[in-house]
DNA sequence: CTTAAATACTTTAAATCTAAAATGTTGGAC
DNA sequence: GTCCAACATTTTAGATTTAAAGTATTTAAG
């Protein structure tokens, strides 16, 4: 049931199960991949910096964004809910890690922005965050992580392009 | 601050850095790849289905073990926790949809089996989420698919070899 | 045989996450 | 101006998840 024991003889049909049967195990093994490094780095977030990942995504987020970022735009790019980006907000605020400011133009909006408190904290996770992932993608040549980048990033595309 | 900026006048520390800042986007685009997928998957398997994804999980891992598997193997596979898999199976113990039956040398062990009514439950919903899959990574061709596989395969190798 | 460590699983407590409802705000349409 | 839909956020209730403690069983050492 494989390309070599049929040859070249395929038809449709089984050439059809055969590529969904290679989208579901590449969809597994990308799962797998993601579910070991997250797990391994909540671990080390946890046991070195009493702190989860979502707390550090936080942060990391509106460290690469010093004007700062609204709770719908953390809401997005974090890809949680709104109710769950309150929550974690409610405590790195009560950590004074994070300040909330109203937007002067729009009274619905809070910006948040790191606290100097908040950016001198994450910027001992971020480099020990930086070290474990290069330790863990490491084995990859630089050829290597261009190719994977470029197809993720049409698997990407593909994934947001389609409807609903 | 990247190659083409600098040439091929890179010393090691900046091309060190510029590796590191890679490893970490590679990181995020594995991510945010495997964060899209999952929740399409997991709000269509609400909306058709009224089921979760951990479920269907548990179900798909042991469709695919026709003797069964034990609770600790499902915990493994489905890389979550003992507790995590007790839950569900109670659930889906509760609803008729598995057996769990006791194993004769080891009163410890639990064998976990789809019942019929579990298995076509199952089945409908394999299909589905085997269609739905196919629609997000339809876009790679085959040879695309086999080289994500291979550099996936070579990632998790390298992480799973890292110790701890 | 007895004891202690390891194993398989469940329970518990706390954190996280979600969808949906609630609150307050904005921006037109009329 | 008034109303109404859309928007940004928070709150709520409930499900999921985890780490750690607890229970029961097995294994092996003395």
């Amino acid at each position: 049931m494989n390309d070599k024991a049929t040859g070249l003889e395929l038809n449709h049909e089984s050439r059809l199960q055969i590529e969904d049967h290679q989208s579901i195990r590449l969809w597994l093994r990308l799962l797998t991949c993601t579910n070991m490094i997250e797990q391994r780095l909540r671990a080390r977030l946890r046991e070195e910096f009493a702190t989860t990942l979502p707390r550090f995504d936080f942060m990391a987020q509106l460290d690469r964004a010093p004007d700062g970022l609204t709770m719908g735009e953390l809401s997005q790019r974090m890809m949680v809910s709104g109710g769950n980006v309150s929550g974690i907000a409610n405590q790195l605020s009560g950590e004074g890690l994070i300040d909330r400011s109203p937007v002067p133009d729009n009274r619905r909006t809070l910006c948040v922005t790191l606290t100097d408190k908040g950016r001198g904290r994450f910027a001992d996770m971020a480099a020990a965050h930086e070290r474990w992932v290069v330790e863990m993608l490491g084995d990859l040549s630089q050829g290597e992580h261009q190719q994977i980048m470029m197809h993720l990033t049409k698997l990407k595309r593909g994934v947001a392009a389609l409807e609903s």
